[in-house]
RNA sequence: GAGGGCGUAGCUCAGUUGGCAGAGUUCAGGGUUGUGGCCCCUGCGGUCGUGGGUUCGAGUCCCAUCGCUCUCCCCA
């Protein structure tokens, strides 16, 4: 037997109803928002994400899927999503028709990281992305879509984590003032964040190392560091979440994975289970569409992880149970040729309608109907096909009665017995 | 990358001191000749993860290995 690749997941059709339901949510929301759906490559040119996400970050160093392709090109599995769209808006200029832009994507993310709870190697995300805009007022909207998507889906038991990392001007002063204060303390540091002192000291305060966090206790905010423009945005998102009733935590320490983003950064957190699941975050980036080739605009984005999500809702439940309309029950081999075309027939009219062409017993065929929690079941043998009148059974009410061909419509769609 | 836990039927699991491979459930058939759920009966279903070792004899003990899973790290 050959079984799939570790940290993969297969979406069995139990699990796909609760994912058609979130992503069918998720799609209607973003809809409402103005969100139009782009869909790009699982693949890219290893380049763009080097260029994109940055050559330093943990995704790229360490956890992408990069191969060389016969052409000797090298190609890498999407490990999120915001480079590729930016990659194809940039290609295609959309942003010259249409300046700003909001898009949305939802597919699969991979990353070479070592399972665990929640965490895969291949992963869904809901995608979104403001391209164009620089408003403390979409900041807000773009939180609150993710909002109120997390919402619509029934997503319990989160929080929403909001920060201000700066601009570059700011974010330069206050990381030179953050080396300044843990200099004294580097030999202390654990060996992933005296690396992180050079490459990115920011990330130091979200460090979980006991003593880096004693460390990182007393160190200088970043909130104390935004110059008067980037302290001012801060405030109109806040201002502008409360006005719509989005309840958050500043969190002062909050620094996201990935390097390009600038002003407002956000994470919505599950708060029952381990408080560094974040089921989803996002931020601003001001440079990364012109370091794609595109305008010198700025952009906002979040990510949502599908499975986290998943596994925060109730696995059972009416919720995601469909219902066929019509079992067509066969009796005797003569019947089926007759009912295969009666259940195209029926199936033109709009309804879902379930027959089992094998040998079976009424009574199997009933248990088929039953499980497939059936609304009615249509019994067809020799008998009913040469008076051409059928027995309809409501499963519910267990009444049955005779009905011709043509009126199995309106029985069905009136439920009249 | 570091550290735990677990691998026995499609699924959930039991298996005593090393001594015939088990239960529930699912599925199929029957009880009810053409009528679902509940109940009863019967049946199908196994390389005990894999490979070695110890032993008269290993699901059980030992070694190795693979897989899954959880925690830390990191993230979605």
């Amino acid at each position: 037997m050959i079984n799939l690749i570790k940290g993969f997941h297969d979406i069995l059709p139990d699990e796909s109803q609760k994912w058609a339901f979130i992503t069918n949510k998720a799609r209607r929301c973003l809809e409402r928002f103005g969100f139009r759906e782009i869909v790009t490559p699982i693949m890219e040119k290893t380049e763009l994400f080097r260029r994109g996400i940055g050559q330093a970050t943990d995704i790229v160093e360490k956890e992408m899927y990069t191969f060389d392709d016969i052409g000797g090109e090298s190609l890498s599995l999407r490990p999120e999503a915001t480079a590729g769209i930016l990659r194809s808006v940039v290609e295609h200029s959309l942003l010259r028709h249409e300046p700003i832009l909001k898009i949305f994507s939802i597919g699969p993310m991979f990353r070479r990281e070592r399972p665990s709870k929640g965490r895969f190697r291949q992963f869904f995300q809901i995608n979104a992305e403001v391209l164009g805009d620089d408003s403390p007022l979409t900041d807000a909207e773009t939180i609150l879509v993710a909002f109120s998507m997390l919402e619509d889906i029934g997503a319990k038991d989160f929080s929403v984590e909001i920060n201000s990392v700066g601009c570059r001007d700011c974010r330069d002063k206050y990381r030179s003032e953050l080396r300044r204060f843990l200099q004294p303390s580097f030999n202390r540091l654990c060996p992933d964040c005296q690396r992180r002192f050079e490459t990115n000291p920011l990330r130091i305060l979200d460090c979980k190392e006991p003593e880096c966090m004693r460390i990182g206790a007393d160190a200088p905010l970043i909130s104390d560091w935004l110059d008067a423009s980037c302290r001012d945005h801060f405030d109109q998102v806040k201002t502008a979440l409360d006005s719509v009733g989005v309840t958050y935590r500043v969190e002062p320490r909050l620094v996201r994975g990935l390097d390009y983003y600038s002003r407002t950064a956000f994470e919505f957190v599950h708060s029952q289970l381990g408080r560094t699941k974040a089921i989803g975050g996002g931020g601003r980036y001001d440079s990364l569409i012109e370091e794609l080739g595109g305008p010198n605009v700025s952009g906002i984005g979040f990510g949502i992880g599908i499975e986290r999500l998943a596994m925060n809702l109730p696995d059972e439940g009416a919720l995601f149970q469909s219902k066929i309309d019509v079992f067509i029950a066969i009796i005797g081999s003569n019947a089926r040729g007759p009912c295969f075309r009666i259940a195209n027939q029926l199936r033109k009219l709009g309804l879902s309608v379930e027959a089992r062409y094998s040998d079976m017993s009424l009574k199997a065929q009933m248990k088929v109907a039953d499980r497939l929690c059936a609304k009615w079941v249509i019994m067809v043998g020799e008998n009913e096909l040469t008076q051409g009148q059928f027995t309809i059974r409501n499963m519910k009410t267990k009444n049955q009665l005779l009905v011709e061909l043509s009126g199995i419509e309106q029985v069905v769609r009136g439920e009249e017995i």
